[in-house]
DNA sequence: GTGGTCTAGACCACA
DNA sequence: GTGGTCTAGACCACA
């Protein structure tokens, strides 16, 4: 179940987005499964279907879900990873603001590695 | 120096900001450094001074520097962690976010490790 | 046979629509061949028959089928082509948007004819 | 200028982007040039915001065109073609679509490269 | 002023 | 019923 945290600075559709993909990662949701219509899940969790669907393409974009032609939208049955220089660069920017963060935050880079390895057990 | 993108999706003044804390964390600058001045930075690197006005004040908030009325804005002399649940909760899904993301790029755990190190030798 | 890609952005039965005029043009199919009936072709390849009789009734009105009451459908024992302005205009349209998409994956003009040629060929 | 056509069972928004490539594809706009701001265009055609933002967005997702922060909107410095196996299918499968409906509007392989020749010539 | 997010609601093609 | 397109309008962060 996708909980929104309408509190939170991250916008809705990403939210979205990001409770899928770990659904999946966690195994929770399994290549083929299908995922509630837009309209459903718009009134399941009480968000406009239009921010439903821009989650959902942008899913759809990145492959990791898909639509069947009037049979509703599925998770990926085949996810190959996509990666690129670009991509690649930005996850290094986002680990580096991390890494300063952290130490402003008193953070040491072992207690870093062990919160990653604590997150890591989740999945 | 600081290097604007503004082709980026990150803010100027977010920019900005890391771009201080990071020089900082590297001793590029040392507490006490004087900073230049709104005007000063506003004309070096071509940005609205509202926008580093703006940077400034956040760090100033976050006491990573300090106005002294009259003499200018320096880096602080004892800055000391600021460390409390909500700061930690909000690391924590950043984590969580870079893990689930490196997965959807075919970045394993032992690679995202190793790439965390990389960045903290630049440290 | 028809193969139905469920994935695909393209409608299922415009799908059909193309696969039977291309047999037509390769010579799988002849003038005077009776087709499937649209309950037949509905469970060979589990479509809904509402999407079959669309197609029919598309081709049909394209006079590239005919309607025998009583005995079935066939491919139609005098296709004439019909060309006016409309079509004309359309299929140019159609033909600029390749070629500007062509120029945006880095094909050339050369490259394309090459391209269309290895496609004619199949016919 | 761009001219829409609210006749077409085009999108708005594919014209919209479609006319902004071909415009660059013919020297119409020129790398670095400024484009109207979303609002700006939105009130010379017409055309609700919304509509013009998705082109946009598509627009910057392919990278033919980069919102710089507090600038603006331009077209991209250097543009380099994106070509992956997808995307030469998709084209090829265009161009079958193609070739199938000139033989039914009666228009031959030569007239088809004809044609082609023709539109290049507007390039 | 600029774009980004979100809602509400309408209409449509498709299956 | 399903998703896709479009409009109208509100609110917000950013520069």
């Amino acid at each position: 179940m996708i909980k929104i945290d309408s509190r939170s600075s991250k916008p809705i559709y990403e939210q979205i987005i990001e409770k899928i993909k770990e659904d999946i990662l966690k195994g929770i949701l399994k290549p083929g499964d299908k995922l509630p219509s837009v309209r459903e899940l718009s009134s399941m969790i009480t968000i406009n279907p239009n921010t439903i669907s821009k989650a959902y393409k942008e899913l759809e974009r990145m492959k990791v879900i898909e639509v069947m032609r009037g049979k509703g939208t599925f998770v990926a049955q085949n996810y190959k990873p996509v990666m690129n220089e670009e991509k690649m660069n930005e996850m290094k920017e986002h680990i580096k603001k991390i890494i300063i963060e952290a130490h402003y935050i008193g953070v040491s880079k072992d207690d870093l590695i062990e919160i990653m390895n604590e997150i890591y057990k989740e999945f």
